[in-house]
DNA sequence: CCCAATGTCTCATTACACGGGACACCACCA
DNA sequence: TGGTGGTGTCCCGTGTAATGAGACATTGGG
């Protein structure tokens, strides 16, 4: 078992493709974050079920609240999915005790925070504090992105067990701009720098025109639980001038965390 | 079918009990908010599964990242559950379009904005944006309530059609402090006057010592879709002061939901 | 008018979930 | 030290409930 990963693997695996309840999660996640409603036919499509099962599975699923059914027949996401994600978030208490450090980031800085956490070797978006007005900026509370192209994901990655970075690495080092770092020896030396200044930045490596400083979260026994991050338009946000900013915030939200100093 | 009512229902039904899915599901809504991780066998206790299908289901969960397993082997929910959560609020898009309206009232009233809308009868907290210092509110982004103990929940009743009104009052007025609401003809009386004003006021029928004004958001078609109130200590807010920022909140927002005025 | 795509439902078949039960721990107590 | 109740974990024979091919009706476009 990987220390410091938080999931343990269970002895007896059941195939996803073939339990009832993996092809309903597989169902769910046919939705993109881009479209609306999905047809019964676009759900078959998207997941590979047979039209009928995925007909069936829809209509199971909406009774339960998990999806609701438009008046034209068309399937969304149901807002029982989102109140059990919220109660996931409410479980580990890092959203609500990092909201006011946020806040306070988004002010001082004028840029908008970020607070991410890594799961299965992706970084996920806990909350997001926008300036107003808000900047045009891709990321989303919820969303997905793979680590090595993010600055909260370096910072977590660089405080994060040898046999994690392994399996980022293992997993192919995507390239989303021209910064993107490709290559598994710059990444291990960016880490390495990273560790030792307790900062990540991001020059437009996940997006053209956008940066970002990032530092990470600490709990109970100097375990990386997460990071923060303030990010916005290149031209707009001066990395250097905000880095001592996002590294206290960290270091508060890391010290109510449960991080001994 | 319930006009105004969003959801169909599908005319296969299938017992909840006995599908796979719907046991799946009922295992994930024994989480309590209130609990952080839960060991196999209160899972069992709580869901009313033998021991055995609880623990079985729990691993194939937790190897889909719908749950986690904590290195003692206790569960909660998945950030991937958080994660279609975030996307099912995303798909409505209601959450987005609100958002700077929701932060101008708190910063106007200095008091708790609230977001809801109403499903399966029940009332779910889209949104919150709390004024610094944070008050101590009950009420958790997420989270569900009885319509007709809630400014939001009246706000939005008040504009529904009358089946709607007759489904919850079939359900039963819960009285959750001296305040509340529990009779037919006083919950009618009060909908014809909010009807008229187009405001809905909390007077401490929720909870003892929290107060609250609401107003209805309506989309396409003057279909009301959810409300947005403001809330705080009853002492510490005056509710006729802050009723014209509500309404006109609610206004804005109708406005972007492509309601025409 | 045709054809392709879709919504909806039925039903015989069988794969798969089910859950009783077994076993090993652990903690507490006498 | 042995007993007892609560666990985590796993096996496996059984039967039930999910499965998916297919039928049929609509829709809409060309």
């Amino acid at each position: 078992m990987l220390p410091g990963c938080y999931c343990r693997v269970m002895v007896t695996q059941i195939d996803p493709a073939v339990s009832s309840v993996g092809r309903a999660f597989a169902l769910l996640s046919v939705f993109q974050s881009r479209d609306r409603e999905l047809t019964a036919a676009e759900l078959a499509r998207r997941s590979g079920l047979p039209r009928s099962t995925a007909y069936r599975m829809a209509g199971e699923l909406t009774g339960l609240g998990i999806l609701e059914q438009t008046l034209d027949g068309r399937f969304r996401l149901g807002l029982k999915l989102f109140e059990l994600g919220q109660l996931a978030l409410y479980q580990r208490g890092l959203r609500e005790s990092a909201a006011c450090f946020l806040a306070d980031l988004s002010n001082a800085t004028r840029q908008a925070a970020h607070l991410a956490v890594m799961d299965n070797c992706e970084v996920v978006y806990l909350d997001i504090i926008r300036p107003s007005p808000p900047p045009r900026l891709r990321s989303r509370v919820g969303g997905r992105l793979p680590p090595t192209v993010t600055g909260v994901g370096k910072a977590i990655l660089a405080f994060s067990p040898p046999e994690v970075v392994d399996e980022v690495i293992a997993r192919g080092l995507p390239r989303l701009t021209t910064n993107s770092i490709t290559d598994e020896a710059r990444l291990r030396a960016e880490l390495v720098k990273i560790r030792r200044t307790g900062l990540a930045f991001d020059h437009q490596e996940q997006a053209v025109g956008t940066s970002c400083c990032a530092a990470p979260i600490f709990g109970a026994n100097h375990q990386v639980v997460g990071a923060v991050s303030v990010s916005g338009h290149t031209s707009s946000i001066r990395l250097d001038l905000v880095a001592a900013a996002v590294q206290s915030t960290a270091a508060g939200i890391s010290r109510v965390q449960g991080a001994q100093t």
